[in-house]
DNA sequence: CCGGAATCCTAGAACGTTCTAGTTGCCGTG
DNA sequence: CACGGCAACTAGAACGTTCTAGGATTCCGG
């Protein structure tokens, strides 16, 4: 409708009130060099015109943005769950966010390369593809805090969840219910499987379980537990750690199937603590990854790069914690 | 590391190859106006020196942004299907996507005020709780395309799916199983929640079953589902179509813990067709909306807005379609 | 009544692009 | 050879802001 008509720029305000462009640019900013009424008048004005100030100019103008790209995919539950602790760390941090999203039709190149051109000054990147080399390219150009996975360079951050802590803690927990024929369920090559498996193998062995660690492959999705129950059925263990909540959840669905109870005859923990595992019907205990401190590590990263203080640790790592739902219970066998 | 250094601009390229800033702006923007010697120096320059074009600037100037911004709800779990196909449909009319999410803790408001300042030319909006009045007092400003929700003014565009078609899909589809007592789940005052209660009453209507008619009220949540079941449960009907699939999968599992069986003794049709109800476990007969045709009729109407073409009708109603998977069979009573 | 500081305000440049209105050089044509 | 037309290119303004440098005005001590 009135889309037409042209933008209400700071000159406007400025005329309306009587004062000159530069007088109203610092009242609108809040900076010292104005007299109370005239900062009031200018307000009052500002606001009967509905002015908006134009975020581009102003960033043209001061070099600065204040403005931290992030790059999610719309797939991944927890990277939803993430994004609402990173606005809130980002807007603690004084600093806005702007968003691309990695879709199955839209890469994470493409992703990228749209917040380049948005100017901001440092880019989180959420989990991902990217060969670490590729990372490092655009982290020779502005700040890079890898989220959720590893980049063994010292010109890019790397904030992640603890995933061998996690692990530990899902064995701990399976031990002390008296478990001891625990067996995992990998992730694949995805980042953290890794970690989550060796943090398992490291657990076990502490325990003095070597003689049972056992290892199944998997992947992310629920058609990768289910496979890998299908696997277990055989020779069923007292328990089982999944790579993830998704996967548990095909896993649990064939157990079931097959006539096994859970916790009765297998207890299962899965990872992440996603909104799916808080379902009544499925209840998974699993471990959660503490959203608000990762938030808070990534924006403090950007920002310590932004503002030229190389201090601090390259990578941060947050501890999870387990979560006790339903799955898991003592030991009847 | 190299955060410290100037950013390239378009006269670093300009000098290097040995042109103008306006020939160079030329051959970037792939105008007419330059020699085909010319264009390539000029390209080969500005790729190896990393030239990115500065958005900012170039909306600064250009006066029209080609942006679209888009207002999402990271909590539903539909909204990041919609994104993967906007993204496409604003990419095929030569727009790109701004996106600002909403979160538990930052406001619609918020977040709309953060497109505002960001200069695009229309917002799309993803359901949400704002008022119309208000609403309208940003169609004031620039064009809105709401989605998944209602907005009966002629200045805000509407796209969203034939709610009421959807029921009728659902009751069809029951009724072609044999089905007659048919009680529908409510989704208390969200958008589309008396849509889809009419067409459900309607369809019924249309099928002589007046006298079956029986709204439970329930909501969009998974506990809502379950509280609806334990009304239910003192006289099940044969069937039930649900507000959503959320809804539906916690009716599903109390359902079945007070030994019921799915679809033997009771039959569910949820609605959205949401990832959930794609897990094998759950296997939701449910109602998919048509995502792409939402996105697109989204971006067309934005389009339309935007380059002042008042034709065309103002709400755009897609058809849905119904999915059958396990949840639903032959009545057995 | 003068000098100096403090307070409030303004003019004008700058940011990196695009756009308008040219200028230049060359070719073909009458 | 003058001239129009075209292709290739350029100078400089413009977009809406912020920032730097400085101009009034007032107040106060000496």
């Amino acid at each position: 409708m009135r889309s037409g008509e042209r933008r209400i720029t700071l000159a406007d305000v400025a005329a309306e009130a009587g004062v000159s462009v530069a007088l109203a640019s610092i009242v609108m900013r809040g900076a010292p060099g104005a007299g109370a009424v005239t900062r009031e008048r200018v307000t009052k004005v500002a606001e009967e015109l509905g002015y908006r100030p134009d975020s581009r100019a102003r960033l043209l103008r001061s070099g600065r943005s204040r403005l931290l790209g992030v790059v999610f995919d719309v797939r991944h539950p927890f990277h939803h769950d993430l994004l609402t602790g990173l606005y809130d760390a980002a807007g603690a941090a004084g600093y806005q966010l702007t968003l691309s999203a990695v879709t199955p039709r839209r890469g994470e190149r493409t992703a990228i390369g749209d917040l380049l051109q948005d100017r901001c000054e440092a880019i989180v990147l959420f989990g991902g593809q990217m060969r670490t080399s590729e990372l490092a390219s655009i982290a020779a150009r502005l700040p890079v805090v890898a989220m959720m996975r590893s980049a063994r360079r010292r010109d890019i951050d790397v904030v992640h969840n603890d995933d061998a802590l996690g692990s530990h803690q899902a064995v701990d927990h399976l031990v002390s219910l008296g478990h001891r024929r625990i067996t995992h369920v990998d992730g694949g090559t995805l980042h953290g499987s890794a970690e989550r498996r060796t943090g398992y193998q490291e657990a076990m062995r502490r325990h003095g379980l070597a003689d049972h660690v056992r290892v199944v492959p998997g992947g992310p999705g629920e058609e990768d537990g289910a496979r890998a129950a299908e696997k277990l059925l055989a020779d069923p263990p007292t328990a089982v750690t999944v790579f993830n909540d998704l996967s548990a959840t095909g896993l649990l669905d064939v157990l079931r199937r097959n006539g096994l109870t859970v916790p009765g005859d297998i207890s299962v923990v899965g990872y992440d603590d996603t909104s799916l595992s808080r379902l009544a019907h499925i209840d998974l205990t699993t471990i959660a990854q503490d959203i608000d401190a990762l938030a808070a590590g990534a924006i403090d990263r950007a920002v310590e790069r932004i503002e030229g203080v190389p201090a601090g640790p390259r990578a941060v790592v947050i501890p999870p914690r387990l979560v006790v739902r339903s799955t898991t219970g003592p030991t009847l066998r």
